[in-house]
DNA sequence: TCAAGATGCTAATACCTATTACCGCTGGAG
DNA sequence: CTCCAGCGGTAATAGGTATTAGCATCTTGA
């Protein structure tokens, strides 16, 4: 187990002079090359892969993306630090995901730590641009500049993002999840139960998330006769009054954190939900939210999100076909805040 | 903004061509420097920089990087999965703050997720060994292998543990908590309260950082003239019998959830914490563990540790000397978990 | 008038891997 | 004896940037 102490990164033709052999052979070995026309002899692979097993050499990723234009890392790009400091972050199971596939291809993470603040907000491309440095690259966040995707499409980089992205100059590879459908099954079920006016509650633009979210419920109001507002949240107290006073019997959130707060000023008020109002919490808490309450609603896939995400990418990479934008159901929760209207 | 039509990347080469100047003086009037004796006559470097603004160009980090021998890549080793599934996690602060560091001095983290079981142990050198593919490294788990310790040192491999570690052959860079002084503290405090017999419940020996808590419960204990008992968990009937039969009025316990069952058998019995029998948790949970009791002890300043680390490690490889262990101070928590000594 | 510096740049090379083109050797067929 | 095929490799080079060493040309001073 005997290892040269220098302290300078052990390369191929180091392992090339210890084996008495050239440098292009230990990148034959290394790279098991059957398809072309190199022979190796087995003794000689041998020897060679004795001493990269006693070095521990392991090839530059560097210099291997530089000359082969592969080095099987997978770039993790987000808005928020990757390591999120809350509690049950709602990116987490993204990562799950996007760890697990990864994996199973064998390619290796490689977290970008936070894009530098240029003019007040996150940047892709900047000085010193390190998206590159991997074959393609997954993109987590809720929003995603549309200039900024635009150029990585006509760069040709090799991106997918974690959440459905509006066309940019082109169709941009994503895996997204159902909302319009998700949310659209909220309001048929809370029609079914009786409810004749109901409220999204939330931002409903700006974000392609929150944009579908509404679609799908103002779609479904109308498919279902009955009537639906649109309310963006300030606070609790006052939203409650705007809706009461509108007649409004379900209230369904984009932001479950908002749910909670509106639901506890229910309560302070001594309303009963569901008995008195429902609630529909619109996908999972983005935010740290605390409440007694089961919302009723649906689960965003996110793992799945995030496992296919890399699924995705990597067809790209390898240039096989397939669909590159990917809608997956939301899982609906019964939960215990939607109950019959009151009459 | 006018961009070529050919597919291949804007090379420096290229601007060099377009501004019939040389690759090299490209590359100077993009990297301003003014400390060597390279000069560019203003005009020049006009012409050059123009070029650079009209064709778009960036630095390929890739070839960047090669030139540099840096990657700008810090790995992260540890003996858990990287995106840690349980909420709450123990290590999840660490890489919160190895994140950060890493983000303000522009690396980029590389995650090993998978080491291979070999002998029913994890292992930081197998036969696929990535380490290499970093710069340099952050270790991280409760227990490391002093062999593979040794090993690093000897190869001469960048890296930082994070959680002191014994010598292996040579000093190992760390960041620890100063467990020794922290537990010292708590028994000083449990002394002054009037606590004449205290037990330390954990294994006290293994990881260091048992080690070092039951190290600084002895040298305390003897100094405050009292008395205290090592006893190892087995379950929690068994080891409360056996302390309260010894008339022990303070337990400090190694690990948070040992502590967290140990007080509810002590409820089971009737027993008030913590007016008749004290706890004190010497750091955070590691384990998942339900109590409503606020434990008093100590906290670990882990995103402190990993912050820092990233920072020890950042020195080794700039080979800027400086403190290459250091241990940093616990935060004293005054808890609800202990009280006068019952007389 | 000529050496000594200052000025403004370029050629060459290192960084490390992957790939292409080719080379020398041996044994068997013709 | 020659030619060719098969074997087992190697030399050279691309890929794009950073850096070192050095080369013309011009100015200045004595």
């Amino acid at each position: 187990m005997t290892v040269p102490s220098t302290n300078r990164r052990v390369t191929q033709q180091d392992i090339a002079r210890m084996t008495g052999v050239s440098q292009t052979t230990v990148s034959f070995v290394l790279n098991e090359r059957d398809d072309t026309d190199i022979r190796i002899a087995p003794e000689t692979r041998e020897r060679v892969l004795a001493a990269i097993r006693r070095t521990g050499y392991v090839a530059d990723p560097i210099a291997r993306r530089l000359a082969a234009r592969r080095n099987r890392f997978l770039g993790v790009f987000t808005y928020e630090p990757v390591f999120p400091a809350g509690l049950g972050d709602f990116y987490h199971p993204f990562l799950v995901g996007i760890e697990e596939c990864a994996e199973s291809i064998g390619c290796d993470l490689l977290l970008f730590t936070s894009a530098p603040v240029v003019d007040g907000r996150r940047r892709i491309f900047h000085q010193d641009n390190r998206l590159r440095l991997a074959d393609g690259c997954v993109l987590l966040g809720r929003w995603l500049d549309p200039a900024e995707l635009a150029r990585l499409l006509a760069e040709g980089q090799p991106f997918v993002s974690v959440g459905r992205r509006d066309d940019a100059g082109g169709p941009v590879p994503y895996v997204g999840a159902d909302y319009p459908a998700a949310t659209a099954a909220q309001v048929r079920r809370a029609a079914g139960l009786g409810h004749r006016r109901i409220a999204y509650v939330g931002e409903g633009a700006g974000a392609e998330s929150h944009a579908d979210r509404l679609r799908g419920f103002t779609a479904a109001v109308e498919e279902a006769g009955i009537t639906g507002t649109h309310v963006r949240f300030t606070d609790a107290a006052t939203v409650l009054d705007q809706l009461l006073e509108q007649g409004v019997t379900a209230i369904f959130v984009e932001e479950f954190a908002d749910g909670a707060v509106l639901a506890g000023e229910a309560g302070s008020r001594a309303l009963n939900v569901p008995e008195d109002l429902s609630f529909v919490a619109l996908g999972d808490p983005t935010r740290p939210a605390s409440t007694d309450l089961e919302f009723s609603g649906f689960r965003i896939p996110r793992r799945e999100m995030g496992w296919q995400a890399v699924e995705v990418l990597s067809a790209l990479l390898d240039g096989t076909g397939g669909e590159t934008q990917r809608l997956l159901p939301c899982e609906p929760v019964t939960g215990a805040t939607l109950a019959v209207a009151r009459a």
